[in-house]
DNA sequence: GCGACAG
DNA sequence: ATCTTGTCGC
């Protein structure tokens, strides 16, 4: 109920893939604060693969903001349909991504994404406000933010503020949050704060991986 | 030009 | 992402 795809949205060449890419840019909406952390519903969506068989799995896992408490999930198994090209996995995990949030039986609410760009391109397909808490500083670069969780330092694209190295837990490496579609730069890092009570990754994150692995075994198991 | 790089 | 054992610590 969520979806929007249209053939021209999964292009089959790296080429074809950046001028979609560039064409959804305009569509982008950065100038909302998005929902209070807390309140409503927080998806987590992630996808695991097995090149060998050329399979992927997605799961989505719906959260109640406050208590994060799972009350709905949902995963789709499907064939990787693009390579891993650095700057373009939207292509390749997306389509699957898309067919898991059409499986909910709910609505989503805000969407937490792995990864940058991710979070962009299934907001500005979905609608849906959507955030980026990657693992990794991919390309960026970013200065050690302070040891107590809740510190932040800019990450940056040269001078370019893309998004915040954000401590979740007192000395442990940060996460990396980048604004997706409708949410601030500063509510996305609210948010992944809201997510992360106990461990350095958002509930959102850890259940939705869990979830994902647990689909793909399954799909040699039964 | 080459390498590295979210997942 | 995935391949992979044990190990240190709360």
């Amino acid at each position: 109920m969520t979806t929007v795809r249209t053939p021209e949205d999964w292009p089959a060449t790296e080429e074809q893939a950046r001028a979609v890419q560039d064409q959804l840019r305009a569509r982008l909406i950065l100038d909302e604060t998005g929902p209070p952390p807390g309140t409503g519903r927080v998806t987590g969506v992630d996808v695991a693969y097995d090149d060998e068989r050329d399979v992927v799995a997605a799961a989505a896992v719906v959260l109640d903001a406050s208590s994060l408490d799972v009350v709905a999930e949902a995963t789709a198994v499907g064939r990787v349909s693009f390579p891993y090209v650095p700057g373009l996995l939207a292509f390749r995990e997306l389509p699957t991504v898309l067919a898991a949030l059409d499986a909910l039986p709910c609505p989503p609410g805000l969407v937490v994404c792995d990864g940058y760009g991710l979070a962009c391109h299934l907001g500005v397909l979905t609608g849906l406000p959507t955030i980026g808490v990657a693992k990794n500083p991919f390309t960026f670069t970013y200065d050690d933010p302070d040891t107590p969780r809740g510190s932040s330092s800019p990450l940056l694209a040269g001078t370019e503020e893309v998004g915040r190295a954000l401590r979740t837990r007192d000395a442990v490496k940060p996460v990396f949050v980048s604004v997706g579609h409708r949410v601030s730069l500063a509510g996305a890092c609210a948010h992944t704060l809201a997510l992360t009570p106990g461990y350095r990754l958002p509930e959102t994150t850890r259940r939705a991986d869990a979830l994902c692995r647990k689909a793909l075994r399954e799909t040699y198991s039964a």
